[in-house]
RNA sequence: GGUGAGGUGGCUGAGUGGUCGAAAGCGACGGUUUGCUAAAUCGUUGUAGGAUGUAAAGUCUUACCGAGGGUUCGAAUCCCUCCCUCACCGCCA
C-alpha cells in the first residue's frame, strides 16, 4: 500500500513512476484516491467537531446532575447531535473503507534502481553461471526419465485429486525430500536464516498483507467453512509472522528460511500449458524472507539473491539471473531478480526463484514497524525469494544429470541426503 | 465440543456508567545530589488520525482498555456475538 501522504504531496511524480509499469488506469486511480481523500478528511473533521460538542455537553450533564439540576432539555439537544454523529460517522466510515480498498489495489512504485521497460523482453540479464551442459546423445525430458525409473506418477495424482497434481514415488519421493533437507541446511546452517515451519492455512488478513488479496483472490484455494486460505507461498505466513508488531532495531535484519508446500489454483492458465512437473497446483518450495530497515533493503536483496543462487551453484546447475523491468515486476515489488535454471530436456531456462524487495509496501499493509535510533516508529522493508522452488529444480537436476542409458547421477552435495550417488 | 476463570499502557496490576487515556508499582529516558558504583529525589514516558501552520515546533481536537455490534446525553465499566489464553472434562494423530 502506498502512503496517502506521498500521493497527496506529489501526485504528478507518483503517476509518472506508476506509469512505467504500463497501463493507463493507474493515473485515474491516483486521481480517484485523491478525491476520496479530500472527501474523507472533510467528513472526518465534521464528525470530530460534533463528537467534541457531545463530549463537552455530556460532561456538563454529569456535573449538573450531581448538583441535582434537571437536565432533560440538554439531554434532548445532545440526542440530536448523536443522530447527526451517527449519519456523518457512517459516511466517513464508508469513505475510509473505499479509500483503503482503492489504495490496496494500486501497485507499488518501482524502485529508482529498477530498469524501465514495457515487457519481459526488456528484462536485462544480470549474470550467468557456468555453461549449458553438452550431451553426445539425444536428451530425454524429465517426464521420460521419471517414467523410466518410476519417480513420479501423474495418473495417480489425477485420480485422487485432479490434473496438475502428482504423486512422487520411491527414489523420486526420496530425492524430493533430499532436496528439501539440503536447501534448508544450506540456508539455516550456512547462510544464517532461522528455520521456521509455519501453518499452511492462513487468515485473509495475511494475504492482504503480502498483496495476494484483494486483487488476486482467484489464485488461492479458500476453505470457506473456516474462512482460511491455503498458502500459495511460504512468503505469506512467514512475512506475516511479525504483522502488527513494532520490532526492535537490534533484531533487524530478521531472516527466515521455510520449507512448505505451495498451493496455486492457476486460474486462467487453461490446461496450464506445460508438460510434466513445471506448473503444478501443489509444489514444494524453500522460501527466504527478510525484514530489514529501509536503509539496508537494497543491499539485503542482493545478498538474498546470492544466497538463493548458491544452491544452484553447489548442485552444479547452469543458470542465469535476470532483473525484471518496470513493465514486468510483480504488483507489490519495487525491484526483482529472477533466477532461471537451465533445463536441457526443455531446451529452455526455468524460473526457480523470484527475489523481490517490496520496500515498505507490504509492511504498511500489515502494519509492521520498527523503532529507529530516535525512538520513532517507521515501517520496515520486506524482502523474499525462493531458495528455491523444488519441482523445477528437480526437473533441471534430472535433465542435467542424465546419462546415455537414462540413469541419473546425483551431485556430490546431495549424496549424503539421498543416500546413493545415482538413480538407475 | 462442554464447563469454569481471564483478556486494561513496554511489563505487573487497580478501576462504584460521568474531567479515566486510565491509579499504583516496575522498567526506560532526562535533571538534581554524589569521589565512582549504588541509593535517594524530581520530572518525562502509548498509538493512529484530523484541524491550524510554508515546514519543524507548538496549539486544539477525535478514536483506541481482545474484536465487532447494542443500550445511554455519556461506556474500560451494562447487554449481545465472536476470537484468544489458562484450567478441568470429553474426543483424537
Amino acid at each position: 500500500m502506498l502512503d496517502i501522504r506521498l500521493i497527496r504531496d506529489n501526485p504528478g511524480l507518483m503517476k509518472e513512476r506508476l506509469a512505467t509499469r504500463g497501463g493507463e488506469l493507474l493515473a485515474a486511480m491516483v486521481d480517484e484516491v485523491l478525491a476520496l481523500d479530500g472527501h474523507r478528511r472533510t467528513a472526518e473533521t465534521d464528525l470530530q467537531k460534533l463528537q467534541a460538542d457531545r463530549n463537552r455537553i455530556s460532561k456538563e450533564i454529569g456535573l449538573a446532575k450531581k448538583q441535582g439540576q434537571d437536565t432533560s432539555a440538554i439531554e434532548a439537544e445532545v440526542r440530536g447531535i448523536g443522530d447527526r454523529i451517527e449519519q456523518i460517522g457512517r459516511d466517513a466510515e464508508a469513505l475510509d473503507v473505499k479509500q483503503r480498498d482503492l489504495l490496496l489495489s494500486i501497485p507499488n512504485l518501482p524502485h529508482d534502481a529498477c530498469p524501465v521497460g514495457d515487457s519481459a523482453e526488456q528484462n536485462p540479464e544480470v549474470r550467468i553461471w557456468s555453461q549449458k551442459p553438452a550431451f553426445d546423445f539425444p536428451v530425454k525430458d524429465h517426464v521420460a526419465l521419471g517414467a523410466q525409473h518410476g519417480l513420479f506418477d501423474f495418473e495417480a495424482g489425477a485420480k485422487i485429486t485432479g490434473s496438475a497434481f502428482v504423486v512422487y514415488r520411491g527414489q523420486g519421493a526420496k530425492l524430493e525430500r533430499a532436496l528439501i533437507n539440503f536447501l534448508l541446511d544450506l540456508h539455516s546452517t550456512h547462510h544464517g536464516y532461522m528455520e521456521v515451519s509455519p501453518p499452511l492455512l492462513v487468515k485473509s488478513d495475511c494475504l492482504v498483507g503480502t498483496t495476494q488479496l484483494p486483487k488476486f483472490g482467484d489464485q488461492v484455494y479458500h476453505a470457506t467453512e473456516d474462512d482460511l486460505y491455503l498458502i500459495p507461498t511460504a512468503e505469506v505466513p512467514v512475512t506475516n509472522l511479525h504483522r502488527e508488531e513494532i520490532v526492535k532495531l537490534e533484531q533487524l535484519p530478521i531472516r527466515y528460511a521455510a520449507y512448505t508446500p505451495c498451493f496455486r489454483r492457476e486460474a486462467g492458465a487453461a490446461g496450464l500449458g506445460t508438460r510434466g512437473l513445471i506448473r503444478m497446483h501443489q509444489f514444494d518450495k524453500v522460501e527466504l524472507v527478510k525484514i530489514t530497515t529501509p536503509e539496508s533493503s537494497i543491499d539485503e536483496l542482493e545478498k538474498l539473491t546470492r544466497d538463493a543462487e548458491k544452491s544452484l551453484q553447489i548442485l552444479g546447475l547452469h543458470y542465469r539471473v535476470i532483473e525484471l523491468c518496470t513493465g514486468d515486476i510483480g504488483f507489490g515489488s519495487a525491484k526483482t531478480y529472477d533466477i532461471e535454471v537451465w533445463a536441457p530436456g526443455q531446451n529452455s531456462y526455468l524460473e526457480v526463484s523470484s527475489c523481490s524487495n517490496f520496500g515498505d509496501y507490504q509492511a504498511r499493509r500489515m502494519n509492521l514497524r520498527y523503532k529507529d535510533e530516535k525512538g520513532k516508529n517507521r515501517f520496515c522493508h520486506t524482502i523474499n525469494g525462493s531458495g528455491t522452488a523444488l519441482a523445477r529444480l528437480y526437473v533441471a537436476l534430472l535433465e542435467t544429470y542424465q546419462r546415455a542409458d537414462g540413469s541419473i547421477e546425483i551431485p556430490a552435495a546431495l549424496v549424503p541426503y539421498f543416500g546413493a550417488d545415482r538413480i538407475g
